[in-house]
Parts: C-alpha cells; structure tokens; sequence
DNA sequence: CTGAAAGCGCTTACAG
DNA sequence: CTGAAAGCGCTTACAG
C-alpha cells in the first residue's frame, strides 16, 4: 500500500495525493475529499523515511537525561515534552547513568537517531569542553551552564547552584546551626554537587563556621538509597552534627530516613535541608525545608530557546540563571541544647 | 556530503561504498580500509532515512508509560531499558496521560515513528478491545493483563492484582482493622484498580469487614498529589477510620502526608497500606507497608518474550502473572483502642 | 571483488 | 487545479 495505490484507487495522480496529504495549495475540495476517503478507507500511513528522505529533514529532537534516580529530573522531562508536545515536536528520551559521558553519547546519537537538536538534562562541563565540537546540531543544557564552554550552537539555563546553596547555608546559620554537615555530589570541578557543595563552603566560612571537607562532606550519587548510605557514613565521623545541608532532595529523603533508623529524630535531633524542591519533598514527613528551583521555568524558557535555533541556527547562543526559591519546610528547626550535643562538641572539636 | 561523494574520493564506486558501510561481503580489505579512511576524514554519516526507505525496516520498539507521576513506571522503564540496551535495541519513550487513550496512541505512533514493536507500561483492557486490531506489530502489555483480548500480536506480564490486593487486606484484618478505608483508581472495568479493587472488597466480605464503596472509597489518580486529596475527602465522610489501603505506594506516600497534617499519626492513630514497592516507599518514615511487585521480573520476562516475538511474529502470546511479595513495614500496627475512636465508632454506623 | 543501474516511497518544480 | 517526470540518498540484484 503506497501512494500510488491511493493514486489509482482515487482516480487521481500521485502528486495530487501528495499534495493532498500535505494540506498544499492547488487541490479541489473535491479531490481532496476523495482521496482523505480512499487514505481512510486504505488505512493508508505515508511512509515516513520516504517522506524524511526527500524533505531530507531531520525528525525528532533528543533529550539525553544523566541519571535515572534524580526526580528532579522526571519532573523536567515532564515539562520538556509537555512543552514540545504544543509545537507537535517530537521529541526522544535516553536515559544515561549519572556518570557516564553524555557528550560522548550524544555523538553516538547524533547521526543513528537522526536528531535535530539535543537537549542535555544534567551535564558535566568537562566532558563538553573534550567531546562537543563533534556536534554541530543546536543544543541545549539544562541544569548547568555551559556558558565557559563557549560554543555558538550550545545554550543553557540552570539555577544559580553556588547562590541557592549560600542561601541554604545562611538559613541553617540564622536558625542557630554551627555543626553543618553536607551530602551529595562527586567534588569533580563543574559538576552540579559540586557547584552547590562550593557555594555552601564559602557560605560556611563567610559566617564563621568550622566545615572541613574531609571530615564534614560525604559525596554520593543522586539516589535515595545512596543518600541514606552517605547519611550513615558522616555520621560515624560526626555524630554531633545538629544540621545535613543534602545537595539534592532525593538525597535528603535518604537521609532522613538513615536518621530515623538510628533514633535521631528530625528535626528535633538534628535538622536536615534539600536542594531541588522535587514533588516527593512536599510530602515527606516532616515536610523537607528545600531550595526550590524553578523547573517550569528552566523547561520552558530552555525549550523555547532551543526551537528558536532549530529556526535559526546562527542565533547567538543564551546562557541564562533561571531564579529559585527557599522553601521553609518542618525539617529545619533550631538545635537543641541538650546534654548529648555538649557532650559532642567537646568531643569533635 | 553523500554516498557519491565518498565513493568519488575514495576512488571507488557507489555499490562498493555501501558494502563498507555495511560490512557486507565482497569487499577488499584494502578498499574497505580506504573507504573508512575517506568517510572518517570528511565526518560522512549516512542518510538513516535513505538507508531505512531502502530496507523498508523499522528500527526502534515504542515505549508508551501512561501515567508519568507513576513512580512505578519511572522504574519499569530503568529495567525495560536495560534490557533492550543489552541487546542493542533502541527504544523510544512516550509519556501519555494516566486517562488517556494509550491504543489510539500507539495508532498515530506506530507509522510516524516507525515502531517495529510496541511495549506499554499501564493500559485499559477497554482500548485495546476498541482499537488493538489497527495495530499489526508484536505489542506487549506490562501492569495488566491482556489475556481476554485474545490477539495474537499481544503478550502481557502483570503482578496478580486482585489477589495481592486482598493479601493486604487479610493482613490489615489480621491487624484487627475492621473500619477500613481505600483510596486509588477509578473503577472503570478491568482497569489496575479497579482489580485491586476488587480483590480488597472480596477480601473484606470474606472476612465479613463492613465496606460501602459509596462511602469508604475514593477514587484517585495515581500521584501523591491526588493521594493526599483524596484522603482528605475520605477522611471528611470517614473520621473513624483505623486503617486506609491506597492502591499505589505514591498515593500512601500523599495518604501519610494528609493524616499527619490532620493530627493522626500513622500508625498509631491509623495504619497505612500502599501497593507498588516503589524505591520511595523503602525510604518513608514511617517505612511503608506494601505489597512489591516483580519490578524487574515483569520487565526482564516482558522485554524477553516482546523480542522471541519481533523474532517470530507467528509464536502464539504469552500471559503471565508475576509473583509478588508482601512487605511489611512500619506503618500497619493494631488499630487503637482509645476513647476517640470508641467516640467516632457510634456517630459512623 | 567491483561497477552500472534499478528502485525504495515519497515531494516538487515544471508544463499544461 | 492536475499530471508526468526528476530526484532525495541509499541498497541490492545483476553482470562482469
């Protein structure tokens, strides 16, 4: 069943029919009927790699999501597509491990999949900078800048990590925190975790407290188990921590879990925040205080950027911070003063 | 840059190119290594529409998830892809509503995006007797069964929901809960849960438990949004309640959220029963009781029998019921015995 | 082992 | 408004 098909069946020739599938001028209401009829009647479906092929377009546009166990990223996909969805873009998801390298996947993508553009949701600044001139596509990174990396078919927009990490760390200092331990990240330079463990630090010192990385840190992946494994870790080095800052909610939920497991109630015990402002931190027991970021915002205005230099692929690139809010949840609240964290602090200092 | 291209700088003909490209026979190494030499130097791709219009193949399986606040799919997908990466396949992920038609979908998909297989995660035995028969390519149906379909292009691997549902309710009732409340699904006939519906409700009046639907039933989708609603509403008609089954861990995670921010902890003041096994339900506090579905035996047998089927078109369906497990946790315990439920148990009956 | 040629199923000037 | 014809970039018998 081809377009020749349709042709004889509907009395027509086969470049009416095209031009009647395609909605072109130049075709009767008569003949259009006619052969819509006959497609319908056929269940006739024009054979996409013939039509690709002398339209010679490129079809769908990538998304590449780094790490399969971050909500946050879920609930981008989820604007991504429904962003896509209203401009009838097509759009292919693939899912890569939090450490893999997503530039070097996208290479490989790149021509089997027939993109048009890829949309990068996480990234690692490093693996751009090695592997990105391969691609000549229009892109877009979601979740980090790519601002140093300097190439005009690549755009991003992201939370200002280092800022919304500060701010994060202000807040457990106002409450009264002096013993801050941090979760989450790898310390690789660039990388997300480590933009926000770096902006906490430099929070941390701004306000006088003591935070040493070796000691004070635990990195982890972005899971709910890792963060409940690195919650346990830290705190066989400093139990007399009365705050975990979690660089990532998905982290914070394992977390608090960990702290419930070895009876240290939150946030009486000890307080805990997050980072993302994923869906499930709105429902977690005590409500997780967190940095939200702006997930909606960071979709669609990347998304809308990106279209706009599938139209026009000489449009200077855009690097913007989208903003973020702080959301007060249960889990923060003073320390305690009790006898069990003047015994540690005696002890950790 | 095409074909003729490379063959003109290579020194070689068209045919002789294309059988490099393809690792056919008939090809010398030493034109084959000049080829790939010419081919890498001017960074030549292929035309994937080109090459498909020619071998009229179809390349990648169709992933419908209906329903994208499902944390369950979120992890039948990690598994549905691991998988197929294991044997190469590419698949194509599509995310639809959890109310929208996944047959008709699959419909419009199947030719523009050239699926030669389609796996849905989450479907309505009730649009698949409407439009299944458009559909020709293997297919298979994970979540549901699609046994009384009775199309030979269609498998389906699925927890028994009926039963696992009333396992949970013999054990709230070995708890001693007998004012049970359910929240989940839409009771539209053979859906998920409607069948856990079901089973929980056979369940009760074997074990002689008084339940209303009318009254002791709310419907709800599946997100902890609608979870934490739809408790909210029931526990409007139902103060007295001792114990609520949600029919998917994502709305108990919400189900927690409301009874906490009611005053009623859980499980002291009311116990809570999820269905899933989703990785957040391992990380609540309290640790949530749930039956676990099979996760990775519904996708590894599921993606196994879908490939024997792209092998073999002719190879008769599969229907196949995957074991689960009952997983205790910390939020069922004996309902309570005070004066306040005492008080509530005359105004209800 | 290699080349010349037909054809995959469409779209699009071009001529009428 | 419609039709006949060229061509999109490949693959694959077929002939050598």
């Amino acid at each position: 069943m081809d377009i020749r098909d349709i042709a004889r069946l509907s009395g027509y020739s086969v470049g009416t029919v095209s031009r009647a599938i395609n909605d072109k001028p130049n075709v009767s209401e008569k003949a259009k009927a006619r052969i819509q009829q006959v497609m319908r009647e056929q269940g006739y479906q024009p054979n996409p790699n013939a039509q690709h092929l002398k339209q010679s377009t490129r079809t769908s546009i990538g998304v590449l999501v780094k790490g399969a166990h971050n909500q946050l990223f879920a609930e981008l996909v989820e604007h991504v597509q429904a962003s896509l969805g209203q401009v009838e873009e097509e759009s292919q998801l693939v899912y890569l491990d939090e450490d893999a390298d997503e530039v070097a996947e996208a290479v490989r993508y790149q021509s089997s999949l027939h993109f048009k553009g890829i949309l990068f949701l996480g990234g690692d600044p490093a693996n751009f900078r090695a592997g990105f001139e391969a691609i000549t596509i229009p892109c877009l990174l979601l979740t980090n800048t790519a601002e140093s990396i300097g190439r005009d078919n690549l755009s991003s927009f992201t939370t200002d990590d280092a800022k919304a990490a500060a701010e994060a760390v202000d807040e457990l200092v106002r409450f009264g925190h002096r013993r801050i331990g941090i979760i989450g990240g790898n310390r690789r330079p660039e990388q997300i975790g480590t933009l926000r463990l770096q902006g906490a630090m430099d929070a941390l010192e701004r306000h006088g407290v003591p935070f040493e990385v070796e000691r004070d840190y635990e990195p982890c992946r972005f899971s709910m188990r890792d963060g409940y494994d690195a919650t346990m870790c830290l705190l066989r080095r400093r139990p007399d921590l009365t705050a975990i800052f979690a660089l990532g909610d998905v982290m914070a939920i394992g977390a608090m879990r960990a702290l419930r497991d070895v009876g240290r109630p939150v946030p009486e015990s000890i307080s805990v925040v997050g980072f993302d402002g994923i869906e499930a931190s709105k429902f977690t027991v005590p409500r997780l205080m967190t940095v939200r970021q702006d997930v909606e915002g960071i979709a669609e205005k990347g998304v809308a950027a990106l279209l706009e230099r599938l139209e026009d692929p000489a449009k200077e690139p855009v690097h913007e911070r989208v903003g973020h809010t702080l959301h007060r949840g249960e889990s923060l609240c003073p320390p305690p003063h009790d006898i069990y964290h003047t015994l540690y602090e005696g002890m950790a200092s």
